[in-house]
DNA sequence: AATATATTCAACCTTTTGGTTGAATGTATT
DNA sequence: AATACATTCAACCAAAAGGTTGAATATATT
């Protein structure tokens, strides 16, 4: 699988109060589907389809135990995230040409 | 604006692929929307509206002369999503090395 | 065996997203 | 003044997202 289609997967996955929120509460421990859905306000189908969304982002991986599901944190798709937000954001920090860039814009302004 | 928005709007902007596209193309420098374009193989108009997702996350701005329309690239919003994932990415990492200084403390007390 | 619990599946609904095309607007160029 | 260029606006469309409710499935408990 292409690697740009797995980022999208995670920053989607992220981009989800409610995932992220479920992605901090597995983050300390292990849970159930129904203990992760029981904070929020929305019905359980609601928490098993976002849920859903993390596992096929590699997130969360399921074990499942009789009828319960216990679900936990992986943490590495969130190493792409952070390699690509780090080498965008950096990019001009890492470079000295920032005059380069000034004069280039100000030289297309007046033309 | 709640910050758990900001970082909604920040990730839901980079969750595209063309929306990362077109952030790579301006950090290195800025540019018109239709030089922004050129290379992909969707309409104007399409990623004119890209442009307006990248905006409304101010990771872009714009900066009229004229008829043409500069964009930029700005790097801010990346910090709190850099931010969310490294603190959730961490966070077993963090606390295994508290508990093995607590273990370490421990024995080193006993002896 | 009957019932309760944990979870998903399926169907449905509304809103958002990502794209299209065609027209409108504003600014340069000739 | 006429025309070309840069950009958005508006209407439309199909697909995806995020939620609901109700039924199905599988496992525990009594």
């Amino acid at each position: 699988m292409a690697a740009t289609q797995t980022l999208d997967r995670t920053l989607t996955a992220l981009a989800d109060p409610t995932r992220r929120a479920i992605l901090k509460r597995l983050s300390s421990g292990e849970a159930r589907v129904t203990e992760v859905a029981r904070p929020f306000s929305m019905s359980l189908n609601a928490i098993s389809k976002h849920i859903l969304v993390l596992e096929r982002a590699k997130l969360v991986k399921r074990r499942k135990v009789g009828r319960d599901h216990f679900l936990s944190y992986r943490a590495e798709p969130l190493d792409a995230a952070a390699k690509w937000i780090d080498e965008t954001r950096d990019f001009w920090a890492s470079r000295l040409d920032t005059l380069e860039q000034l004069l280039r814009a100000e030289d297309a302004a007046r033309k």
